[in-house]
DNA sequence: TAGCGTTGTTGACGGTTGCTCAACTAGCCA
DNA sequence: TGGCTAGTTGAGCAACCGTCAACAACGCTA
């Protein structure tokens, strides 16, 4: 009913990559303010000033749509969150933690639509959020300068104790997740939020060193 | 194409509670094989032998029917996970994680359907599984035998340090959640599992006394 | 300029599903 | 017999996913 945001004009033609970015950051965009099943490509389409079945040109299936969003959704929202390359163990988490809060402060809407996705019910993107999810654990496991021991003999088939640093610390990031998407600043200080999480974070990796 | 499970003949009338409590069984047992959002309401219709219209008849939304199922689904999970009255803190923890793994191990299907369901986009049911992991807080804390202390000042308004102890018993809730759900026996025994699990708990409410 | 292939684009159609409405039917009591 | 209550249903509407065959703009060659 409203007309297309961009040319009022008819429907330029674009290019296939063009289109397709210009089709992921409308969906990306839609995504903020509906959960993801609720998002119809015929919306999409109409944002775009497109037929639908052009969308479906591109993204066979809307699986395949929504897994390219939340892929470009994950690298977008991700990205800023680095540690500093020369500073302290301490220091690192502490901007790897600080960092994320930033985000969810920043981008709640965008940060619980994408995590909202991973029930979704299509496997790709649950997988891709799993995916994404372990991606960040050797980043976390760095900033903290661990080190898998060399003598507890961690092969492919028989990972030392490593296996069970990475399994923690991926249901810690989970945790955390969890822990700042719940937080009431009103309660809970940020930098009380902060200084537990960081806190916690040496906490556990130190408990699964014995 | 199968015909109806339980009776050959002419679906039976049943009161309205009776009728209502088998519906909620089948969307159970279907919510186990297939994500909540592919669940059609055709499919339990024809499960239980009767029109698609009395299922609308009974939850007038299929939200409705996704909430009552949900609710359903997670009392019969997490009622046999409980601690043991006279027992120390230790075993009373010991006794929650274990129930708990123990309950992944058999169920796991049915859980990771359960916990799917939080990002199923209906906004009812995202709030259910919301209000079941706070209700499973305060049996946590009770469990350690965690209690606030009096001159932290914590009121209606103004809570004390307890604010922050069950806002990351929530998160770790969910970690562990995430933790048992991605652990693999192969590469992580049972008993590493469990007994980091305690002592993360303990350390993790250990770290927001001070 | 004409011809032709490549590629972006579309209208119309089919099937499924959530949801509504008016009506039918089985029991039960006067 | 009549009538009320309560369980049940078929038909139909609207929204949406996905398919198919065709149209239209552009580049290339002659």
């Amino acid at each position: 009913m409203t007309g297309p945001a961009g040319s009022v004009t008819a429907p330029a033609r674009l290019p296939a990559d063009e289109r397709r970015r210009q089709l992921v950051e409308i969906g990306w965009r839609l995504l903020q303010s509906r959960p993801i099943h609720e998002m119809a490509l015929d919306e999409v389409a109409a944002e775009a000033g497109i037929s639908r079945t052009l969308v479906f040109h591109y993204f066979p299936t809307k699986g395949d749509f929504y897994a390219a969003v939340v892929q470009s959704a994950g690298e977008h929202l991700l990205r800023p969150v680095v540690a500093p390359e020369g500073a302290s163990a301490e220091e690192r988490v502490r901007t790897l933690v600080e960092g994320f809060v930033r985000l969810v402060e920043r981008n709640r809407a965008s940060y619980t639509a994408l995590v909202r996705a991973a029930g979704g019910g299509d496997q790709r993107v649950v997988d891709l959020i799993g995916e994404i999810r372990d991606s960040l654990v050797p980043k976390w496991l760095a900033a903290a300068e661990w080190t898998d021991e060399p003598d507890s003999g961690g092969t492919a088939d028989v990972p030392g104790r490593s296996a069970l640093a990475r399994l923690v610390v991926r249901g810690w990031l989970v945790g955390m997740e969890e822990t700042v998407l719940a937080w009431d600043p009103r309660t809970v200080s940020r930098e009380d939020l902060v200084d537990h999480l960081i806190r916690s974070f040496f906490a556990e990796l130190e408990l699964t060193r014995r």
